[in-house]
DNA sequence: AAGATGCACAACCGCATTGTG
DNA sequence: ACACAATGCGGTTGTGCATCT
């Protein structure tokens, strides 16, 4: 295999980075852009690799990031977004403007994950321990059969979509899979019309993310709005290739309404088929648990 | 006051993915 | 189609600070 090291110079600086590196970073980048990475810090005169540069820029120096604690908000829309992403820590962090997928990382690691165990909640599966605790819990609970076929409905629609763009969006760009897909699949059509029929019967019209919450309004997670604006927008900030290049999904696909209306009948029935008491409700007690107790 | 311990966060490491020739 | 380089991502570790004993 042979790898190569990711620093082959020798006497390349690790750990903390000092102010004057930081400042060298930041008027390199503010003055030629990041370019290549890998090059910037022969470029710039740093004694730093190319990752460690971009670590440090997009974690720290950017000039977006939002500094400070995390609300409550930004808590509980992390662990529910964690519900549906799992550990896709960039794909949460797109949903948090001015957070960092490493910051988002480091908040469930510390806080969190000990949070939903205090409240008897298996982080990983985040529904309740049974009592024989998180281990013996069956792999296959209905809310985690009713994840993977919700993540069986994003890619048929996403493959739907896909072959939609090559009309819709301009230019024809290939539409890649996005870690946000599930989230504005939600915000879509589709999920427009989930909430109509199912807002119908149930004079609701929760997602099956903020069904978790029994207070929640429409297109809101526990109060927060899971907003795709930014990413519509495409105003956020640039992450890898796999995030940017947003699809369109305000103008374009809304417009193609009558495709997506009948756009895939098994993703829909899925769709409506989300259990209405899943096990989720534990979120309505993460106010509860702002202070962490003793346990 | 000093050492031990725990916590939070920044940074690193290595694999996965994407881009390019 | 393939190989290689570049970059992104997630897991893990290291370090500094705060609190406890």
């Amino acid at each position: 295999m042979g790898r190569r090291p990711c620093c082959e110079r020798k006497g390349l600086k690790k750990g903390p980075w000092g102010p004057e590196e930081d400042e060298i970073l930041i008027n390199y980048i503010n003055k030629h852009g990041h370019g290549s990475w890998r090059s910037l810090p022969k470029l710039s005169g740093l004694s730093r690799c190319g990752k460690s540069c971009r670590l440090r820029w997009t974690n720290y120096l950017r000039p977006d990031i939002k500094r400070g604690p995390f609300t409550l908000d930004e808590e509980k829309l992390v662990i529910q977004l964690h519900a549906i992403l799992g550990n896709r820590w960039a794909a949460i962090a797109s949903q948090l403007p001015g957070r960092t997928d490493n910051e988002i990382k480091n908040l469930w690691n510390t806080h969190l994950k000990k949070r939903l165990l205090c409240m008897g909640v298996d982080p990983l599966t985040h529904e309740p321990f049974t009592s024989g605790g998180p281990t013996t819990r069956p792999r296959s609970s209905p809310a985690t059969r009713h994840m993977a076929q919700w993540e069986s409905a994003r890619l048929e629609a996403e493959a739907r979509l896909s072959k939609e763009s090559l009309f819709f969006i301009s230019p024809p760009t290939s539409v890649k899979p996005d870690p946000d897909f599930f989230l504005r699949l939600w915000n879509s059509e589709v999920g427009e019309s989930f909430r109509k029929l199912n807002g119908e019967a149930k004079a609701d019209c929760r997602s099956p993310i903020s069904q978790a919450s029994s207070s929640t309004k429409c297109g809101s997670v526990s109060g927060v709005t899971i907003d795709v604006g930014p990413i519509a927008a495409g105003s956020s900030t640039p992450k890898s290739s796999r995030t940017e290049d947003p699809i369109m999904f305000d103008a374009s696909f809304s417009s193609s309404s009558n495709e997506s209306e009948d756009s895939s009948d098994t993703a829909l029935q899925l769709l409506l088929d989300f259990p209405i008491n899943n096990d989720m409700s534990f979120l309505d007690d993460v106010d509860t648990y702002a202070t962490p107790p003793q346990c």
